[in-house]
DNA sequence: GGGCACACGTGATTC
DNA sequence: TGAATCACGTGTGCC
């Protein structure tokens, strides 16, 4: 039932003509390359990459487009295997199960500079089921609207297939009838790679520690330059898992707990260990299974996340046209090395890119690994990563080196990109931190002056007013000023929405105008809250840090104290709806629930309520009567544990 | 008992005095040139007076400088009556009275175009009394400390007095203690003059239509550049009504609705015809009285604002210094002509200022209008309001071009200001529309490179390369591109809080995180009402535009359900950080202070936590205690009662 | 061809 | 003093 690209390479052309004909409103200042070439990104094709994208993320293949494309990864065999360990991952899950949304491997790769990076290996995703989402999630991807965002987003990968890419042919996202939020995310991942210390992938690798993030969307941590397409995903928890190989990424839209032992078996399975079972059978794939096996040990998940997983028979979502959403396909499969780049699985529901961003054509990549570098198994077979890495590195030097001759189109297309405003020289991005200390560098500058510098187009601006050697410097320099202003526009202009038109002028005007207007729905909204809330103190909380934005501390509790005896009394009283109980308060209420008892305990970082009840009425309560209560609410409340 | 300017002078140069010493934390990059002279404006200055002012009022004001400085006014009256008529209009109320917080006249005058412009008249103004403004109001000024909000105002009054004031002399209002929000807007207000169809009473005054806005603060209308002037008031009420000599424009801090009866009365009372009667005794003036003897028709007036009106005494606010607000004035009433422009009028509270901006030094002034251009009340004589101006326009002409001679100080002062960043040939500014479409033509352009181009410093960048004739329309061109991207800086720079540095990388970055950070509050805003209320539909005001940010609920509590017996244990964890009683939980803790028993209560929508608790160590808990206790850790916990 | 927006190299300034 | 920011005039590409 989903609208799958037919393998036909005439229906290619046909749903690329028919993604020409998409009507996009955008202002025309944003002229919209389509050409079969493409490569040329103006202004406004920046901007809209970084709004859909983020502008870290945007940032950052910007800068890693001239530093990192020379990347060149290896696999870990033919990775049928390595496809199907991912895909089982993120299987659909049933009523009582859980399964992963998306699942990518990094997988090790050598860059130019000789150190190690982490490039797109494969990856697998699903959308979430109905319910799955928090409504925190559910409400994040409001903002565009629909055809305008689906439209950016095949425009957007477009332009990244073309200018990352190996072929010149079109993305084949550009077949799907629609482009998800966790499809883009898992499509615009393809085109990342992260040096070490780079990054989620590359910081985890790099320290061998794995990384457990269960609360993406509140906590605000910024796992990975691609936290924006993760968080417009609704992803919440994200969990790193490094290998000896690379690293294991999984996503869920859910908060789940860590677990250690799904970390093990990650672990195990992903590293080239496990590797070795490359003719195993697909189905039965025993990553989930284990999981199954070890239920008991899997503390900290719910029992929801616990999954009490039925039987998965690969590839039976084929023909599932009974999701919760039919609109979507429910899983999407992105693999890294194909051979027939356009070519569809055979169930029918995958569908496969070549790597991008190996500036390696896309026939010529798969057989990379078969004769030149020998077996990954022999080259991976030591136990500590780095050693592996250091040793794959040493000893695969010329083999890359011998693949490492450009095509020339790679070259042409580095040139194109940046005669549209800047080139390629941009500074090498800042990741991690806020470029505000740490953007004086700028790693490929070096070797700019010497060998790019003629080959370089420099159409705009006035010719070099050459013989100096000072102000050479001094341009440079200013140059870099000058970039680092553009990012930030493009970075402002993914934030604003309803940009009237593309220069920067009416850029700002558009941003004052709307910072204007959330600071007065701002006030609206707190002046009703005071309204309603009878306390009401908050209002002088401010004194303190003018900070114009209001709304610090949303609870600026009342505290009253009284002495009796020997005894203090310490009232504090806040607004319900501010408070962390107040869904099961509410619910209590509204279930006419008589609280019997009410404790509150802290430890060091938790505040944990107690409530002990009972119902009002004649009926025993039951725990089914309470989830209804509390989740007829509100389904953020992730884990009802069974009623002991 | 308000602190009044004495008029000597010696005077005058302490209070300066004291003025440079008020403490003024500005970031480094803002340098504040306070001498005497004053009239250079660094960007600096130029970010400040856009703070204070707001971005439009701010551009508008530049812009106008130049072109519109020339504007001379003529009065109708020496307007001890209209400055009357204003000021009754603005009597302090009583409990059950109600009277307008501002009343300003904007006063026809004749461009140097030929055509109309208003321009500054009279003004009175009075703070609003306990009470009187909603809560809305209430919040809007705490954006900025006060101490530095107050620096900033008298620094911006001055520096507007500088820039476009008639004499050297320092702006009067510097001698005020404190520039209140009401007194800011009528005080800065002074500077402004409106051509036709420009701004509020521009436009009132071209269509002849009055216009009455009663909810400025949440409509968001744009009524006029000093809009954001006016909400940082906290008007919510503007009235502008076209007389045929100029527009009267009322404002009060409450929603007033509509009134036919006071609009004709205003209409009629500042008309020549009204204007007639300028002998009339000070006293028992009949504008409010006209009001309270037809109170059964303003009919759409709440009985508050109906104002069932005590009789006022002019002046009888001379000693009040029984009001709701001590420290302020009461009153302010701001004179457009004054022939000794410091003087302080016999009921002490006033302070008039000589008229700004009219190119014309301020004692030359007030003679303008008795002799050559006749008196008003024969050139104003018919009923069409169009028709007088036309007149007047055509009749006085040769007239205003005897004193159109610019003392050759205004002119220094345009070079002043323009040597700091730019030149004054600023585009003229689109007021009112979103300047988008309509910022192309600039008038004053023609007549620069002429005249202005060897004066102007122009000591930055390269040298002109002299010669051509095509570039330099195309320089010009340039130049006022940037100009107003610069203008677009400054007015992004007013509306973004805690801006770290003053360059512009910094500038772009810090709005992009406050957006998002405005974003994120709101969601949370949004979510937190959407779970309490099922009423706020208001929430979908944003619909359009969520934004991006995700920070959606920053609670998504665990809830753990356990069934005992026939009771039931529900526990809720939750972050502590997030917690309303965080602060206190973690004081206990830092005290060593031992909870003996914490219990939680839920009234309507709010929430009482209640802990008993008692020293850990052997001295008792004091009240002083725990209050260090808990403002040692935070200093928003306002309201600690006396232990009882 | 003019209008417009942008990026460029450069000189000045500031710290 | 060197680094950083800025404004300027200019060349250029695109309506």
């Amino acid at each position: 039932m989903v609208p799958v690209p037919n393998k036909d390479s005439s229906c290619f052309a046909a749903l690329s003509n028919q993604f020409l004909m998409i009507p996009f409103c955008m202002p025309k200042l944003m002229k919209i390359e389509m050409g079969l070439g493409g490569g040329v990104w103006n202004d406004g094709d920046k901007a809209m990459v970084a709004a859909v994208l983020g502008t870290r993320a945007f940032d950052y293949l910007i800068s890693s487009s001239v530093s990192s494309n020379e990347n060149s990864c290896m696999g870990i065999g033919t990775d049928e295997n390595l496809h199907n360990k991912l895909s089982d991952l993120v299987e659909p899950p049933n009523a009582s199960n859980f399964s992963w949304n998306y699942a990518i491997f990094w997988q090790i790769s050598r860059s130019k500079s000789g150190d190690w990076a982490l490039c797109w290996g494969d990856g697998s995703c699903r959308e979430p089921k109905e319910g799955e989402e928090s409504e925190a999630t559910r409400n994040l991807n409001l903002r565009l609207e629909d055809e305008t965002q689906q439209t950016m987003r095949k425009i957007v990968l477009q332009k990244l297939h073309t200018l990352f890419g190996s072929s010149d042919e079109y993305n084949g996202a550009l077949g799907l009838d629609r482009v998800t939020d966790t499809e883009m995310f898992l499509l615009a991942s393809m085109y990342f790679s992260f040096p070490r210390g780079e990054g989620g992938p590359g910081k985890c690798f790099a320290s061998g520690k794995h990384v457990w993030l269960s609360d993406l969307l509140k906590s605000g941590s910024d796992y990975c330059v691609r936290s924006f397409l993760a968080k417009s995903a609704g992803v919440q928890t994200i969990v790193l898992v490094p290998t000896d190989v690379g690293v294991v990424e999984l996503g869920s839209v859910r908060c789940v707990g860590e677990s250690l032992e799904l970390l093990q078996s990650i672990r195990s399975l992903f590293s080239t260990q496990s590797s070795l079972m490359r003719s195993k059978p697909l189905t039965g794939f025993p990553v989930m299974g284990k999981r199954r096996d070890e239920n008991a040990q899997l503390t900290n998940l719910s029992p929801v996340e616990r999954g009490e997983g039925v039987p998965k028979i690969f590839g039976q979502d084929l023909n599932s046209g009974n999701s919760g959403r039919p609109r979507y396909r429910e899983k999407l499969a992105v693999r890294k090395v194909e051979e027939r780049p356009w070519d569809v699985y055979s169930n029918g529901n995958r569908i496969a890119f070549s790597s991008p961003r190996n500036g390696i054509q896309g026939s010529s990549w798969p057989h990379i690994h078969d004769a030149k570098q020998g077996s990954p198994t022999e080259i991976y077979a030591s136990q500590s990563p780095v050693n592996n890495i250091q040793e794959l590195v040493n000893g695969v030097r010329d083999d890359f080196r011998l693949n490492h001759y450009q095509p020339q189109k790679q070259v042409t297309m580095q040139i194109d990109f940046s005669g549209a405003t800047s080139r390629p020289s941009v500074v090498v991005r800042p990741v991690g931190a806020d470029s505000e200390n740490s953007d004086a560098e700028a790693p490929c500058k070096e070797e700019r002056p010497g060998t790019a510098d003629e080959r370089r187009p420099r159409k705009r601006g006035r010719k070099p007013a050459n013989g100096r050697e000072e102000p050479l410097n001094h341009v440079e320099a200013e140059r870099q000023r000058r970039e680092k202003l553009n990012q930030r526009f493009y970075a402002l202009r993914a934030v604003v929405p309803n940009i009237s038109k593309m220069d920067k002028a009416s850029l700002l005007g558009d941003a004052i105008a709307y910072i204007n207007e959330l600071q007065a729905k701002l006030k609206v909204m707190e002046a009703d809250r005071e309204n309603l809330g009878g306390t009401s103190r908050d209002a002088s909380a401010l004194g303190a840090n003018p900070g114009i934005s209001m709304e610090n501390q949303s609870q600026a509790p009342d505290v009253d104290i009284q002495a009796v005896h020997d005894e203090v009394v310490v009232r504090v009283s806040c607004p319900l709806d501010s408070h962390p109980a107040s869904r099961v308060i509410q619910a209590f209420k509204e279930a006419q629930i008589t609280v019997l008892e009410s404790k509150l305990a802290a430890t060091k970082d938790t505040v944990l309520h107690t409530f002990v009840i009972k119902s009002q009425g004649s009926e025993p309560l039951t725990k089914e009567k309470l989830i209804a209560a509390f989740s007829g609410e509100s389904n953020s409340i992730q884990s009802l544990s069974s009623v002991g």
